[in-house]
DNA sequence: GATGAATGAGTTTTCATTCAT
DNA sequence: TATGAATGAAAACTCATTCAT
């Protein structure tokens, strides 16, 4: 059945594909998972609603596809900056990862947005075996990143891996947060931070991290 | 009409009044808002479907009202600790609040993740209003407390005091979000912090925010 | 049943039972049977909504109730008008009764909008009944009326009472439709006779039947 | 969307269309608008309740086309008759367009209690448009007749076209309504005309007119 | 392989009527 | 006797899913 599925969309033009998941993408992260309706997403791509479940059987396996695909964006991005900073020191390599992050959310804001519905929003379908699947995936790249920061001796030995990345997963997760969500003025409203403020925030936030894991003479 | 419905429902026995109150908050806690359902609802209660709306007359008014109900617990929590520890040192008045504030969440998981589908789950009726209460509550809350620490010579005076509650507001919600979200093992799902990990972080959390704000020698 | 209810509603303080009567008047007249709503008539009047029920027993009988009541006020106003116009010739009695017609109108637009719904309303309960009496009432007034001018010679006696019965009755509503409802101008919406006209239409309008129906030399 | 939504209704066979028009007349002329039920009415059909929504978008949006199409079967009819009666003597004309009125009636009676309800009953949504619809439909048609009969100098010319088609619609509205609701027998209910009664009937009504409107030399 | 009309269980909301106080 | 809170059947409307073409 997955299969099958898999095979007939793939099957089809890559364009076609490509404007399928965007715009499913966009009607998840904006309305959430029940409250979203194939029925505007068919009228917005202008195809036969048949096709959707010719596709994908259902709207639960369309979103579970869809989230698939988002996954994936972010893991290529993350295999991407991993490569490139292969030879930084740790901390100043978790900076980069942190800005390619802010940037990844930037360009790709529904993909973030629906991240954070998935987290909060209880009670549909395949929760938690997407979630299981975001932490392993995170996790499996924080810990190869801080295994080789230990062997290189940057970080302390006292700690045990998974701490670590705990520690910095939970750190990364929240600032991604903050600056999607709690950047809010009091009382008045919603705040948007300028570039120099984040980046000034950023590295006051490495820092602090950095205090707390590395190893000082 | 507000304070009609609102008395009308004032005068139900107290009992009664409370069930509905808290199967309601389950409800809106576990669904969202759209995807709560008012049949749920009473099937659960085993009272009427006109009831309810007897009561609110939408099920716009009766979440809006389950909202400041809510809202109103965590101010007199709030109000409470705040009057005991009027004369402990900043810091240690933080992390008794905090304590405080995960105790909440621990005797009240279903607010406490109601607030969260608020934040998250964009497109519902009166999303804005009622964040700008929660927003403008936190804010009051901590400006007192952070106005009387300035003039006391704990905080720096170098910073001003908008920046001061904006930060402490993010580190604590961040804190709170990390302690239900994002407690969790590599792989495997959810992990819940024992007490004294749980004593370690709140420490270790409250001083590195001293270490950031608080005056120096 | 009808009696314990007849009473009840009648040993109440005669100001609050004119109030009931009016204000259920206009809430049939504006909404019909059906989409009358006895939440807004008590609202409207202040009174508790199980007194309706003590007082009526049912909306339908309510409806019976408030109808007869309307009937019997036409009925004192046309006896009144039949009692001075007694020695007038029949046709200048004819116009003294229309004019008393659009009188009343006038005075209880309600009333008359309330029978215009019995009539072109089908399908709620007592309308059969509801209607016969308001037939009955209009053909034995008029019966009298016509029996009493044949035998002073005014009218044909080539016609049998009941067609003359029938014309007059048919006319008479006819000319209060056409004053309430097809007072339209070509294409653009509703029109108001003004008085000296309407004076004119009814002297026309009397004239007609006259040549009808009178004898000629 | 309205023509969306007309597109998609008209696409469906052309029986099932027909049956789901006239039900739904049926269903509107038994009950009015607020009254009517969709449930009812699907059920009669054996179709489901989606599908009217789907057609239609809303009990409004059906209510105003069968209104529309009503229209269109009366217009039709009132064209035929316009046609074939092009070279008769004014009155003559006039008396078998009221013969075809009456027939209409007879073949669609509830198309013209649909008309009767619309006219009566007040507070429903599209009251005003449609009857603007339907009073310039007869004005349109009533106002060429009237030119015409004028120019070939049958009609008295100190007369306004206004006043006289103001006149003629007036008549013939309410000599429908007398033919559907006043025809009844003093005390015991409706009464049916026969047909050579009705013949006289509207003989002696249109002569009444033409000695009204009529040149005499 | 693609389509989109049809389905019906689900939703929120209204309101005449009952009955304990 | 008067009250008004409670009831639940019925309303209009939505939408994921199916299936004949």
């Amino acid at each position: 059945m997955e299969d099958s599925s898999y095979n007939l969309f793939n099957r089809i033009p890559k364009d076609k594909r490509e404007r399928l998941l965007h715009a499913s993408i966009e009607e998840f992260a904006e309305h959430g998972f029940h409250q979203a309706s194939i029925n505007r997403l068919v009228n917005r791509l202008g195809i036969a609603k048949g096709s959707i479940f010719r596709y994908f059987g259902s709207k639960e396996r369309l979103f579970a596809f869809v989230f698939d695909y988002a996954i994936e964006l972010v893991k290529a991005r993350l295999r991407g900056i991993r490569d490139i900073t292969k030879e930084m020191p740790f901390f100043q390599r978790l900076k980069s990862i942190l800005w390619v992050g802010i940037n990844f959310v930037e360009q790709h804001p529904s993909i973030y947005r629906l991240y954070l519905k998935m987290i909060f929003q209880e009670n549909f379908p395949l929760r938690d075996e997407l979630l299981r699947k975001v932490h392993l995936m995170s996790a499996e790249y924080l810990t190869s990143l801080v295994r080789d920061s230990i062997s290189k001796g940057e970080i302390r030995n006292d700690l045990d891996v998974d701490f670590v990345v705990f520690f910095l997963n939970s750190m990364l997760d929240r600032f991604l947060q903050a600056y999607t969500v709690a950047f809010w003025d009091a009382g008045t409203g919603i705040y948007k931070a300028p570039q120099e403020e984040l980046l000034r925030k950023v590295d006051h936030f490495v820092s602090v991290i950095e205090k707390g894991l590395a190893i000082h003479e």
